[in-house]
DNA sequence: ATAAGATATAGATGTTTGTCTATATATTAA
DNA sequence: TTAATATATAGACAAACATCTATATCTTAT
């Protein structure tokens, strides 16, 4: 789990888990919606994979990056959870 | 919302927030649940102030620290946002 | 077998972060 | 008004982080 905060803490990655929201993408795919590098982005999505936010899939030359949407479940709640309060005193 | 998810990144500040959930604290109070100094407390609710996850009352000579529970639900909202998804191709 | 394209890794570097000590500021008690 | 207590701020420092360039590895096409 905290690796997840930590993963969260970067803006390019949750820009990363937005655009998987809406599809798988290869490397080549999400480059093109940023700035930084290529060596840049996979050191981003490796931190991503151990936070275990995304899975990859080999598909010929590219690997192709997705939620990892059994363990998105799972953070969602913990997320929900650290937001969630009851009865409070003072 | 960047301060946020920055907020969220230690530890330590998830720890605070979880104490608040229970009830308002003092500097003082809090200082008894960490290994590190006063210093560093205040320096860490202060992340958290900026990053409007708490609010300040002055009691006497303590100032107790509390949820800011309005803008708690907000970013409940917006986490659980993140971390919804839906029809994806591929 | 070789070249080209896709991705990962290594090493370097500047910036941000968490912590510390020391000190300042604010409030209450004597 | 002075001392004591509570909290914040300033400045220093080491560790972690985001980024870069260069290079390695893997896969496909020629």
């Amino acid at each position: 789990m905290e690796n997840v905060f930590k993963a969260l803490a970067d803006p390019n990655r949750r820009k990363i888990l937005e655009l998987l929201k809406k599809r798988s993408m290869s490397v080549t795919d999400l480059l093109e919606h940023f700035d930084f590098t290529q060596a840049s982005l996979s050191h981003h999505l490796d931190i991503l994979k151990r936070a275990n936010l995304v899975i990859t899939e080999r598909q010929g030359q590219f690997i192709f990056y997705s939620l990892n949407l059994s363990v998105f479940e799972e953070i969602s709640k913990a997320m929900f959870n650290l937001f969630q309060y009851e009865n409070r005193k003072h």
